[in-house]
DNA sequence: AGTGCTTGTGCTTATGATTA
DNA sequence: TAATCATAAGCACAAGCACT
């Protein structure tokens, strides 16, 4: 295990650290049920115990116990498989046992309710809250705003710098997305303008490669607060837009 | 003491990429 | 195009910390 966690994901695979801790969630919670459901302790356990009839009872704990949903299963078995093929190459006197675990289907289906959305009456009761006379009220308005104009993930929005910007038509924003790549969105002229108020009122301003959306310690911020602001405009709609309150946002 | 966050842990899910 | 697999990132919550 350690050899798969330290070598074979990190160096040789170059995996995110996001897919490696998924991993880790995923051997640690199979472990624990193998030790309870077979009154054996962690430290007793060896390869033998990673059979398909295990990993099966598993996945059924998931589903029924635990009240996972069919991705998370998925990707439970995801990790599960991911780790066999690697011990196959570790010790090949174990090739059946292991084929037998990469047998082992994933499930379809699952559908679940569709995502929801704002309506511009909602959009509008949001940013209307925002207290665009102060320093964090406009930083906060410009947050928004960019988030609502390009439908970026709050951590792409969260990493732009000053150069990401470009203030000039066409207007536009270089988002760093997920799986390390690379893509430009258009922003309107008028996020654009406050995109620019922004940069003006920012610690680095100058510095290109300066953060645009700082915390008031001139640090980043970062989703947690992005988090915690949201929390707070829609509470404060609550008294003009009810429906605020029952969508999750 | 209150505000405005950040950190850390644990857990779940959505989405992208590749293969069949 | 669907099936399969890989991976990024979402959420809740408790606790902590630096400034006013």
């Amino acid at each position: 295990m350690e050899k798969f966690f330290r070598e074979y994901l990190l160096t040789l695979r170059g995996m995110s650290l996001h897919t490696i801790r998924s991993y880790r969630d995923a051997l640690v919670l199979f472990l624990r049920f193998v030790s309870n459901h077979n009154s054996r302790r962690l430290e007793d356990l060896s390869l033998d115990v990673f059979t398909a009839e295990h990993v099966a009872q598993f996945l059924t704990f998931l589903e029924a116990d635990r009240h996972n949903g069919i991705a998370t299963r998925n990707a439970r078995l995801a990790a599960l498989h991911t780790f066999a093929r690697f011990l196959v190459s570790e010790s090949p006197e174990h090739l059946a046992q292991l084929q037998r675990v990469l047998g082992l289907p994933f499930k379809r289906g699952g559908r679940n309710a569709p995502i929801e959305y704002l309506e511009p009456a909602e959009v509008e009761t949001l940013l209307r809250q925002i207290d665009s006379s102060t320093d964090t009220g406009r930083r906060d308005y410009a947050l928004f705003a960019l988030m609502l104009n390009t439908g970026a993930r709050v951590q792409e929005v969260l990493d732009l710098k000053l150069s990401d910007v470009h203030t000039e038509p066409p207007h536009q924003v270089r988002l760093h997305g997920k799986g390390g790549k690379v893509r430009l969105c258009p922003i309107w002229a008028a996020t654009a303008a406050r995109l620019q108020a922004l940069a003006q009122q920012t610690p680095g301003n100058g510095i290109t490669d300066a953060l645009l959306f700082t915390n008031r310690r001139g640090g980043k911020l970062t989703r947690f607060g992005v988090r915690y602001l949201l929390n707070k405009y829609i509470a404060a709609s609550a008294a003009t837009a009810s429906t605020l309150l029952e969508k999750r946002i």
